[in-house]
Parts: structure tokens; sequence; C-alpha cells
DNA sequence: AGTGCCATGTAAGGAGTTACATGATTCG
DNA sequence: CGAATCATGTAACTCCTTACATGGCACT
């Protein structure tokens, strides 16, 4: 997923490692912080296998920058990401769901996790509100998939709560 | 996780590696299948943990079970993992998600993505609502958990359509 | 003198996936 | 004869996380 995303953004625009990182970060308004060694990593790994080529630019008193561009089988991989078929949905392996359901029946317990969840959802949702107006518009659209599945899972919370009290 | 489910299966009732299996993708109507090997490496490791401690029980015929159930450390582990604080909620690394809003802004992609992915929503959503039948309590609420899911981001992807053609 | 920014990396480890190995029995 | 079921395991690999290493410059 790493490797696509950094794909995604040389396909915008050549950069360089440290740079990727703020770019990354920025796009997924910090709710997936990416250790920068991570970063070198896989553009050393896409380099091996022809997805990126690097120019190095010298600079006074910085270190030398290891600009990053797309090679023609880069932009094809990339391409071939964005095209493939969507990986199964039918695959769920939240905390949250796998918490509640192992402790339904358990009366105590289940409603206990279920609160603790809700309060978490609601804190989270305030949360993203926050975030919500200090993004553009790609970030701001991926905070609102985010707010969205939040409340469906309220939403579950409660089913769940029914179910749980209807054993 | 896989850990933490087998130790909350285990709580249930002791049980072998094959046996748990099988109670692991019921539970999870086979939405997540698990590889038998990594079920017995889980429970050795948790073996030389002290979470769990087994029984060898012969069969004549067939091969011998080690048959596990959880020990005191077992039982507080798992206590702990259900009553732990969620882990945060910020945080959305679904192929979906991000092969919209990398490519927002770039018209046809961006459609052809959503509409690919609404598509492949509307197969899932339709392969749970045959899955839910066949399932106990537990596990018919999971799968609606996932239906709730699949119908938020399916707004989602209402949403990002708007918000490409808005560019 | 210490913290933070710029810019590059290496190394260790956890979690999960996939494939393979072994051996007996039972069903078609 | 071949495939499936019962029952155990080992090995290799990918992906991601976390921590650490290096070195100069600027600001307080």
């Amino acid at each position: 997923m790493i490797r696509y995303l950094l794909l995604a953004l040389l396909g915008r625009s050549a950069a360089y490692g440290y740079e990727l990182k703020a770019a990354f970060e920025r796009l997924l308004a910090g709710t997936w912080p990416i250790n920068i060694g991570q970063v070198y990593r896989e553009l050393a790994r896409m380099e091996a296998n022809g997805l990126v080529e690097c120019t190095v630019v010298a600079q006074d008193l910085l270190p030398d920058r290891k600009v990053y561009e797309l090679t023609e089988r880069g932009s094809k991989e990339l391409e071939r990401w964005l095209e493939a078929p969507p990986t199964s949905l039918v695959r769920l392996r939240d905390e949250v769901f796998l918490k509640v359901i192992v402790q339904l029946g358990n009366h105590g317990a289940a409603l206990e996790t279920i609160w603790r969840q809700r309060e978490a959802h609601l804190t989270a949702i305030a949360e993203l509100g926050r975030l919500r107006n200090e993004t553009d518009a790609a970030t701001g659209l991926l905070i609102d998939g985010l707010v969205l599945r939040l409340e469906a899972d309220l939403r579950w919370l409660d089913l769940a709560e029914d179910a749980d009290r209807a054993t």
C-alpha cells in the first residue's frame, strides 16, 4: 500500500524522500504516520525494481537530495494498481467488532466494551471534525469517509447492544 | 489479533488446534480464512508464554490430539485485551479510499475507480446477505457490521463522485 | 547547551499470508 | 486409484512498525 501511495505521489511530480514523507502524511491528514526510514527503504526497493530512478541534486549548506521520478515501468505499475479489481471487501479484522462478538451473551462484559467503544467513536468523530478544517479537497474527502464509517460503526454498536440484551 | 481470538475461543472451552481453526472460521463466517499452520504456531507460542497448557489425548485410528486450555495467565491476558482502551480509530488504510483520493481531479480515472468500487460493494453486500442466513447470533451480528460499513462506503463513493465532478 | 529542521539511511521484530511435509482413514 | 477428512507441524516471505545512527545548520 505504502509503495503504491508513493508511486502515486511521484506520479504527480518528482520528489525526494524527505519531501515524500511530508506529502504522504499531508495527504492522509496524519492518519497514517510513516517512518522516514520506510520511505527510503521503499524508494530503494522501487529503484531496484526499475519503477523509479533518481538524480542526485547537490545543495550547499544542506545535504544532497536524491530526487526520484517514475520510470515508464513505474507508471505502468501504478496504473495497473489503480485499475486492478478491488480486493475482497468481505473481510473484517477490527478490534471493535471482534471484541464485541466474542463477548456477546456475556452481558456485563459485552456492554462495557460497547460503551467504551461508543465513547471512543464519538471522540474520534470529534477529532476528525477538527482535522477536517485544515485540509484540501482530497484529504477532506478521506476524512469524510472515515467519519461515515465511524457513524456506521456507532449504529452497529446499537445493534450489538440490542443483540446482547436479547440473549 | 489471531492470538486473542484463539484465547477467546479457548476461554469458552478447551480445544485442539484443528478444532480451533474450524471454530475460528465459523465465528467469522469464513471472512478470515486462517492457515492451519498459523494456529499451531500461535498455540506453541502461547504455550511457551504460559498462556495455555495442553494435554495429549490419544485416539485409536486417528492421530493424537493436543487439547489446549487457558491458564490463569491466559485468562488474565484475554481479559486485559478485552478491557484495553480501543486503539486509535483515526486510521484508514483501505485500498478503496486511497485509490479514489489519489485520482481525485483526474476525471476519467477517478470515476472509473468509483464505479468499479461501487459494483464490488454491491456484490459484496449481496454475498453477505446470502451468508447471513446460515449463521448464529454473534456471527450474524458481525455480518451486519460489515454490511453497515459497506453501505457507508457506498455513500462515500457518491460523495467522492460529486467531489470529483466539482473539481 | 539543547532542541528542531534538513536529509540520508540501517536493523530488528511482529503480524499475517502462502506453501509445503507427513501419515492414517474413509468415501466414491 | 484418487480425493477428502483428521491431525500435526515447518519454512519462507511480505508488509508494517519501531528504534537507532549520522551530520550540519539555525534558533533560543
